[in-house]
DNA sequence: GCCATTACTTACATTTTTTATAGTATCATA
DNA sequence: TATGATACTATAAAAAATGTAAGTAATGGC
């Protein structure tokens, strides 16, 4: 929960909820718009700023930035820089970011189910 | 994705990413704020309006019912409006919601985990 | 000196989500 | 006639997330 308003409803909210619920104190974790394709592209191993900017095609630099920076807050992702000019900067997944693969599976998976059903539901429907 | 501006450039990012990643699209459907704890709280059966709101003390009338009405179209919950006054009206989760109790429950052992590790890192730091 | 490369940063604009507050319909009961 | 219960709806405003566009630092090669 970075950048957002600790006097805010919203806040007070979100905090509450986390701390009862752990689904929901997740969520937080990698609940932004592009978190967990990024975590599940770095279930493959590490890459670079570069190559993901390119696996995510329509993603913003700035996007990117604030979504590994998150995700570097929360210690899911790994960013190790190395001095070269230009610059080299790799991002890997921590071990605790790792365990998050069976449920970005799981997530998957599910996923494709419900697509189909929501495609057999459309044409039930015509 | 309801009620969401689709001219804008996130509608369009929303949409590319979905169609190609079945994580990111099952995402936008669980994505709310108090999503997945309704659906924690519907795994263990039939809950009415009135026992949601208490369950979930600080959300409002109107989160409650865009986030469930969220549910509803895409077929996570089912609604059932019983003919009385005054009125009753009982949510439960469909089959394919009631799939997602394994991802919900991993989520749950991940947050805690997280959690603990967060206390840890903290711990270490003074 | 100038350019190219990489991984950013900054300022600002727009869109989306969440919160706040007040109201509605129904009908049994007091 | 007024009240209470339930599950909402309407409108506005605040806050958060995302997008746009431009700029930066460092240095090796031309």
């Amino acid at each position: 929960m970075a950048g957002i308003k600790e006097t805010s409803t919203n806040y007070a909210n979100k905090q509450a909820l986390a701390d009862e619920c752990a689904e929901a104190y997740a969520a937080n974790i990698i609940g932004g718009q592009w978190s967990l394709v990024i975590c599940s592209w770095l279930l493959n191993g590490k890459l670079r700023f570069g190559e993901l900017k390119q696996l995510l095609p329509n993603i913003t630099e700035r996007m990117l930035t604030l979504q590994l920076r998150k995700l570097e807050a929360s210690h899911i992702v790994k960013r190790t820089i190395y001095a070269e000019v230009p610059p080299r900067v790799e991002y890997e997944l921590t071990a605790i970011g790792y365990e998050l693969k069976p449920i970005i599976k799981g997530l998957e998976e599910w996923g494709e189910k419900h697509k189909l059903m929501a495609i057999r539901i459309l044409a039930d429907n015509e």
